[in-house]
DNA sequence: GTTCTTTGTCACGGAAATGTAATATACTGC
DNA sequence: GCAGTATATTACATTTCCGTGACAAAGAAC
C-alpha cells in the first residue's frame, strides 16, 4: 500500500518534529510548513493526503487557509484535521464549522493522532475500494479481497494479492522491477532484484495451479526479457 | 432496548447539569459540550443517538452546526432536537429546513423534554430497525436483540452482538482491524489490535458452541491475512 | 457487601508470509 | 557450439501475523 503524506502545519518547530516522528513511525510520510502561504504552496505543490493544521497560527491564518482550501475544487477534498488548544477555553472557535473533517486537542498523545488521521483518511478514501476486476474468467474483488478462476477460489499471499491488482489495473505495459517495487512494496523499501522474481513466480504459480481452468492464466505474466514484466492477453 | 445516549449542547453549565440529571433519571446516558467545537469532537468521538442543541449558542454557531452535522455521511442520521428561547415562527422555519427533527422551548418541563426525545428516538429508529437478520438458521433480531441459530438461543456479550451484526450488515467484505473498530466500538476508541481478534474468537466461539447445528457458523467469520475479517456465506 | 459477567490486555505458540541466497535453467550474441 | 547474462526455481531463515488461554479491572446483578 503506498503510503499516505500528511502535511504539517504549525509555526513551532518543536511541534513540527515530534508530530513529524511521530508520522514516520506509523508509516506515513511527511512534509511540514511553518506559515498559511508555505503551507499553501506544499499543498499544491505536493497535494498531500491530509493537512494537519494549527489552529493558532500567527496572524490567525490558520482558519483561513482551511476556508481558502474548501474553496479551491483542486484542494476542496483534501481532509484538514485541526490541532486546537483545549476546546472550552477558546471562545474565537465559535465561528469555525468549516468543512474541518475533525480536531485534537493539544496536547495530544502520538497514538490519538495517528489514529484520528486512520480514521479520517479510512472515511476520505475507503469507501472505494474499486470496481472488480476482470480478465477471462479470471476475477479480483478487491471489497471481498477475493480472486476466483471460473468460480474457484484462488489462494495467494497478501503481496501477490497486490501485485496481481497491479497488473490487472495497467495491463498491456511492461514495468521495470524498481517500477513494480516502488507501485507494490512502496517508495522507500529496499529489495533485492531477484525477490521480486520470487513474488511473480508466487503469482504465477497460484494462478497456474488451478483444476480445470480453460486458460493457463499464469501465461498472462509474461517475462520481457531485459526490461522486465508485463501482463498481458495477447500472446507473447 | 439499551439506553440511548444524548449529547446536550449549551453554554450554561446550570441548564447542562439540569438536562443531564433529567436524562439520567429517564434511562439515557448523557454527554455534554459548551461550544459548537467541544459539540462536534464529542460527535465525531461518541456518535450520540440524538443531540439536543442551544439555539442560541455564543457566536450563533447552533445553526451551523446543526447544517454541518447533516451536510457530513456519517453524522447525517443523527436526529437534532433544538433548545429555543422562544418559539418563533421564523426559527421553526429556519430550521426546519436544516432538517432538525424537533424543538423544545425554553422553559421547558423535564417530563416534557423527555417526551419529545423519545418520539425522535422512536422515530429515527423505526426507520431502520425491525428487520431480523438471517443467514441461513442463523437469526439476529434487532429489536429483541436476540440471536438464536435453528430457533436455539445464542448466548453472547453486547460488544460480540453488536461485533455480529456489524458483520450481518455488511457481508462479503474485508475490513481492517480499524475500521471494526470505528463500526463497533467508536470512532476514536483506543484499543490495542489483539483485542479485536479477541473478540472474534469469542463471536466464533458463541457461534461455534451450538449443539447440532447443521453449520459450523463461526466459519461465516473468515479471517484474510495481512487484511482483516470477512463475514462470508462462501467457503474462504 | 458478594458473585457473576463483561471487557480489554498481555504473553506465548504456531502458522503463514516474506526476503535472500544458492542453484538451475533459458536466452543472447558470437 | 561457447561464454556471458538474465531469469526461474528451490530451499531456508527470519519476520510478521493470527489464535488462544489466562488474568485483572470494572461493572452489573444479587
Amino acid at each position: 500500500m503506498p503510503e499516505s503524506t500528511i502535511l504539517i502545519v504549525d509555526d513551532e518547530p518543536a511541534i513540527r518534529d515530534m508530530v513529524g516522528i511521530t508520522l514516520d513511525l506509523a508509516g506515513f510520510s511527511s512534509l511540514s510548513a511553518a506559515n498559511a502561504l508555505e503551507a499553501h504552496i506544499s499543498i499544491i505543490d505536493h497535494k498531500p493526503d491530509l493537512v494537519l493544521l494549527d489552529w493558532m497560527l500567527p496572524g490567525g491564518s490558520g482558519i483561513e487557509l482551511a476556508r481558502r482550501l474548501r474553496r479551491d475544487a483542486v484542494t476542496a477534498n483534501i481532509p484538514i484535521i485541526m490541532l486546537t488548544a483545549k476546546a472550552s477555553e477558546d471562545n474565537k472557535v465559535q465561528g469555525l464549522s468549516e468543512g474541518v473533517d475533525d480536531y485534537v486537542t493539544k496536547p495530544f498523545s502520538p497514538r490519538e493522532l495517528v489514529a484520528r488521521i486512520k480514521t479520517v483518511l479510512r472515511r476520505a478514501n475507503g469507501n472505494q475500494k474499486g470496481k472488480v476486476l476482470r480478465v477471462f474468467d479470471l476475477q479480483l474483488d478487491p471489497t471481498s479481497h477475493r480472486i476466483s478462476i471460473e468460480e474457484t477460489p484462488v489462494e495467494m499471499g497478501p503481496t501477490e494479492f497486490r501485485l496481481l491488482k497491479f497488473f490487472l489495473l495497467n495491463q498491456e505495459k511492461v514495468f521495470s522491477r524498481d517500477h513494480i517495487q516502488d507501485a507494490v512494496w512502496g517508495a522507500n523499501v529496499y529489495l533485492e532484484e531477484r525477490t521480486i522474481d520470487v513474488h511473480i513466480r508466487r503469482l504465477r504459480k497460484a494462478l497456474s495451479d488451478i483444476e480445470g481452468a480453460a486458460i493457463d492464466y499464469s501465461r498472462l505474466i509474461q517475462t520481457v526479457r531485459g526490461a522486465g514484466y508485463r501482463f498481458s492477453v495477447r500472446p507473447s
